[in-house]
RNA sequence: GGUCCUGUGGCCGAGUGGCUAGGCAGAGCUCUGCAAAAGCUUCCACAGCGGUUCGAAUCCGCUCGGGACCUCCA
């Protein structure tokens, strides 16, 4: 069965088919490492996190690029052309390269914490100028581009008059041109002066005295504009034209459509097959965002540390509350939210685990036939609903319908032989395939460490013994006060007892 | 103002015109020395008003509400 992608630029679902057989380029917006990474920023990444996993369980190689935009973003284009990264450097005192690292290796930890592979190439904007200094000089050749006062400006209404730029945003470009002469739109903006119209968008800048983030380049001292390094790394590493780019929703306009008005003219074809958009995360209703002051970064949300928090989220919860819905949905945060998610995914994680330890048999003839074509729909359609746009809550909800089905075979409120084996072991492959390899989940378990290990051991048969004499006060006192100590036990139906850290 | 998206039960969230999404919370029962967990059963729904249709949460229109983008943004 075929891969359907919902494509932003064609909006609607398309069959996929890479470029090379065999073979996928997917290019990720990654982060501006000028500030922490927040939580509407988890989303991105882990979506195309599993993205790049069901691709490659499904046999593709896959080039996964993601960038690091360590310069160039301004902070307000137009007002007051600013580096936002030489911006905060002079705020905390730090060189801009310091401060990028020290956000660079934050972001790393965090995608660490969320346990989301690595790109196969994570280029830095600073890192290719040269690059965009050459695709920029190009598009100047081909003349759609000008160059002000030590800046260079995109010709947006020269583009525009033979190619469709507005297409992937929905924009009309008459009406963005004609927004030049609205009053509302005429901010008046410093550097605005310079564009011939106000869609122009800036390819360099030419930088103030006091900008401390600058480079030589052949129209003056300056640093490269916000679209073109992303135009300029994907083209290097995924060549012209590539299969997938993704990143947020807020990007398609300007940013994205700027990307491929850019590639067009230096390369001559569309850049992207198929271009993906995640929704926002918002909070009571609002897009997570610095703007709207209501942003909850990944370090608050792992500590708890946060008037909106009532503990301690691990990154797998968060992970699992991303998947449970669809990534083009928008996604409510609440405290609530999150503490449903943590326990529907502990709940969900148990009965992986048992479903791990079940024997399986050698039982051809299932005794419960429903029983067994039931187990076996469900677990099939894990993938159809993954070839469907990535349909994860899908998966997640038909894991749930499973989940019953593994705790009562653990329990013996069904028997084995009611299903047959080799349904047993198809659950077992699929649940590994897909809660693990692609969904990139993983226990939430504090780690049993390898001292208490056998200290529980030893409580827990002293207990045993305790019960077995019907010596409840000593059996209670036991759990109770392990209880206190945050761990929790469980007489399981086999006699046996199990223990986990709370 | 323009473009687009959206409105599902106490909460979060799937829903491709006809068949129980799922999770969390609530209620009852079973198991259990008691717990906890687990299992079973169960309550609560499609913003409003029209229309299309044998049949609509699902398509169309209107009204009301929410949001995103149009400026840095995941």
């Amino acid at each position: 069965m075929s891969l359907l992608i919902y494509n932003s630029y064609s909006r609607k679902k398309e069959v996929f088919e890479s470029i090379t057989p065999g073979h996928v380029g997917m290019y990720v917006c990654g982060p501006t490492v000028s500030g922490e990474s927040h939580l509407g920023h988890a989303r991105p990444y882990i979506s195309f996190d599993v993205v790049f996993r069901f691709l490659q369980s499904k046999n593709f190689k896959v080039r996964y690029v993601r960038n690091i935009t360590d310069a160039g973003h301004f902070e307000e284009e137009g007002r007051e052309a600013e580096d936002k990264v030489s911006t905060k450097a002079q705020l905390e005192k730090l060189e801009p390269m310091e401060l990028v690292q020290k956000y660079t290796n934050l972001f790393h930890w965090a995608m660490k914490e969320f346990n989301c592979i690595e790109p196969s190439i994570e280029p830095t904007a600073t890192g290719h100028i040269v690059e965009q200094i050459v695709m920029i000089e190009d598009i100047i050749a081909k003349g759609y581009a000008y160059v002000v006062n030590g800046s260079v400006y995109f010709d947006v209404k020269k583009y525009a008059a033979s190619h469709d730029y507005g297409k992937l945003s929905g924009r009309i470009i008459d009406e963005l041109l004609d927004s030049n002469n609205r009053e509302e739109l005429s901010r008046d903006l410093e550097g605005q002066a310079e564009k011939r119209d106000a869609t122009d968008f800036a390819l360099w800048k030419a930088a103030p005295p006091e900008h401390i983030m600058r480079w030589k380049s052949p129209w003056g001292e300056g640093f490269p504009g916000w679209h073109i390094e992303c135009s300029a790394m994907a083209t290097k590493y995924l060549g012209a034209s590539f299969d997938i780019h993704g990143g947020g929703m807020d990007l398609q306009f300007p940013h994205h459509e700027s990307e491929i008005a850019q590639s067009t003219i230096c390369n001559h074809c569309n850049p992207v097959k198929y271009w993906m958009h995640n929704n926002m995360i918002t909070i009571n209703g609002r897009k997570m965002g610095k703007s709207y002051n209501n942003v909850i970064k990944l370090t608050e949300l792992f500590s708890g540390n946060h008037p909106l928090l009532s503990q301690p989220f691990h990154p797998m919860t968060i992970r699992f509350f991303i998947l449970q819905s669809h990534y083009r949905s928008p996604l409510d945060f609440s405290n609530d939210a999150l503490i449903a998610s943590e326990k529907a995914f502990k709940r969900l994680w148990e009965a992986y685990e048992h479903l791990k330890k079940l024997p399986i048999g050698t039982n051809d003839t299932p005794d419960d036939v429903e029983l067994d074509a039931k187990v076996n729909n469900w677990v099939l359609q894990f993938e159809e609903f993954m070839n469907d746009d990535f349909s994860t809550p899908k998966v997640i909800a038909n894991m749930f319908e499973i989940a019953p089905v593994i705790n009562s075979l653990k329990d013996g409120l069904i028997k084995l032989n009611a299903i047959k084996s080799s349904t047993l072991i198809l659950m077992k492959e699929k649940f590994t395939l897909f809660l693990e390899e692609i969904f990139g989940l993983k226990s939430i378990d504090a780690a049993s460490n390898e001292i208490l290990q056998p200290v529980m051991e030893l409580l827990l048969e002293i207990r045993k013994e305790a019960k077995t004499n019907k010596d409840f006060a000593t059996s209670d006192k036991i759990r109770n006060q392990l209880t206190a100590m945050g761990i929790a036990i469980k007489d399981e139906k086999d006699g046996n007892t199990s223990w986990n850290i709370v």
